[in-house]
DNA sequence: ACTTAGCACTCAAATGTGTTAAGTGCTAAA
DNA sequence: TTTAGCACTTAACACATTTGAGTGCTAAGT
């Protein structure tokens, strides 16, 4: 246990790492600090710091900067979330604006907004639901040789995609695929669909003679209900604060990121309260100097969603975490009110 | 008019500095060119060279780089474009697959694969006609209260977007909609759509009760359809050859990038030839370290699309002024393959 | 048993000093 | 017109020196 005096010294050196990004050194904390001690006490209650492995030393004669084990520590029991104030929450409501004709738009702008907030890079991942069903299918002729196939599964996600038939399709035939369809596999959960649909195959290619092409498209639209929907916004924002010296590492950093599979992993996050996870507690051996802060929502239905800051290890975790918790509130009100606005 | 020898010297100068970015001296090219001439002399060509404004050096006494006039000249009257051989062919036809339910999935692919060829950063713009129509409209009931809205232009885009049905509209009024739309709309071309629906809007008010969303969503997938669909890939590609040690310039130039609207500008072209705009040629002053080469095509019978390769001023001209060609001829022929396969 | 002044020590960063290698321009002779 | 030769320039590098902020340790003071 830190004594009150070690408590405000790790706290000292944290905010003030934070805001400045240079080692602290003991005398300075001496005049800082509002406690009477000399710098020599402070380097001894840094030294028994530094022996508990919260703060170390970039080398021998340096000050001092916090450790993740520090950083860690200070998350868990000594920050406080900050208080968002009320313009802070209107500002946040504004952005939002009105209007929104899918859920996936909420989530999209939610990462806009968290990135312009917190000049950090955002990422929001749309309410999943632990079972979603086919719920809709349908097949809307385009052109002669186009239609427009349509999903809409249980949580309300519509998804389209063209498909162009082979030559000599006529409408009956494809009525008839349609029938098939909805007789087979609508009602059926998502993972179910695509082997019922292949046990399938010999009714559908009786009417479609080539049924390659339509099980391509059926498959890559499902792909796109069952993904994982990720969105993510100030990517850029990422160069800020890299000590970026090595573009091929910035490259595989933005390439991590782009691969959603990889941040859906990153983000599990099992509900409840914010979370923080830091450099090695991430599962990327290139995010080993970022920290992902992270909060699940509440869709009130479905199921939950993630919104989530990643930005560098010295982050103000205080503000950032009381933002991302009026944050999340604010967004489960909105989809609450998409809801609402449906019925 | 510039001699054979100094033709030779700029020539060699550009291809070494392209290669190793490195400025060229006088000695380096007395050894290495097949003209016998001391470096002495070299130097005085360089200098006249020089007093031309082809080329320039980096301090007092250092070798020698291309100017931006220098790499125009060479450009335009020294390089001859290189061959692409059978096999970088073959080699780009089997990149492309086959199997496109959309034009636009065979322009964003252009971009996938001319960045993976490059290296560099790829730009494709899909082929516009001056005077596109809107040929369809459709609206596909999804559940009580969306709609998916379907619009078809004459050049074969299809766009969608859901649209939530202000309360207590029935099937009726919406089919009376869509034949208002059907018989106002219909076959305009897209710029006087929006103009002539304000004009229905008391007719539609009548069916629909609270339009504006309405007119939004059209609006918003109307534009869909109008804005020039860009495709830009291998954005990070351009970190690589950066000299700039500052985030601030990468992050605007990305944002730069991420505005179609301004790559619109930047790619205009009048077909023909493949085209080569250098640094100050471009129109902003974030590009000036960087030049762009892009080439029109067509798609046969509705108008000219446009690929384009973002890269350092120092490129390999003659290899990528090659490449984007025989890739020209390739998208053409496969967007040719599309429309084909749908008559 | 803490605290603290004082001191020797460490290290990064800034500054200064040569040295080298590659280059230049100019001149005078071939 | 060409070229050898020479004086000059500059970036890049290696190296030493200084400075400043910081450290650990010890011995004396509370």
């Amino acid at each position: 246990m830190l004594t009150e005096r070690q408590l405000l010294i790790l706290e000292a050196i944290i905010r003030d790492y934070t805001n400045e990004g240079q080692p602290i050194g003991s005398k300075r904390l001496e005049r800082q600090l509002p406690i009477h001690a000399s710098s020599a006490t402070i380097r001894n209650e840094m030294a028994a710091l530094e022996k508990l492995g919260l703060i170390a030393k970039e080398h021998s004669s340096s000050g001092r900067i916090p450790s993740e084990r520090g950083y860690r520590y200070y998350v868990d029991h000594i920050m406080k979330p900050a208080k968002i104030d009320r313009g802070a929450v209107q500002n946040i409501r504004q952005s939002f604006g009105n209007e929104f004709q899918k859920v996936d738009e909420i989530v999209a702008t939610s990462a806009r907004i968290l990135s312009d907030l917190t000049q950090y890079t955002a990422i929001s991942l749309k309410p999943e639901s632990a079972d979603i069903r086919l719920e809709g299918f349908r097949m809307v002729p385009i052109g002669d040789r186009q239609v427009m196939v349509i999903l809409v599964t249980s949580d309300g996600t519509v998804e389209s995609q063209m498909y162009n038939l082979p030559a000599g399709i006529h409408g009956d035939e494809l009525e008839s695929v349609i029938r098939v369809i909805n007789d087979k596999v609508v009602g059926l959960s998502l993972n179910q669909v695509i082997a019922k649909l292949h046990e399938c195959l010999p009714l559908i290619t009786k009417y479609l003679h080539k049924p390659d092409g339509f099980m391509d498209a059926f498959g890559s639209i499902l792909d796109k209900a069952v993904k994982k929907q990720v969105y993510v916004s100030g990517k850029t924002n990422l160069l800020s604060f890299a000590h970026w010296e090595d573009p091929e590492q910035i490259k595989a950093l933005y390439s991590l990121i782009d691969q959603s599979a990889n941040l859906g992993m990153l983000l599990e996050n099992r509900g409840g309260d914010v979370s923080v996870k830091l450099g090695s507690e991430l599962s990327d051996a290139l995010l080993s100097h970022y920290s992902l802060v992270s909060a699940a929502y509440d869709d009130g239905n479905n199921g939950q969603g993630i919104i989530a800051i990643l930005g560098p290890t010295n982050m103000p975790y205080s503000k950032v975490i009381g933002l991302l918790d009026a944050f999340r509130d604010e967004l489960t009100q909105r989809i609450f009110d998409y809801y609402q606005h449906l019925n």
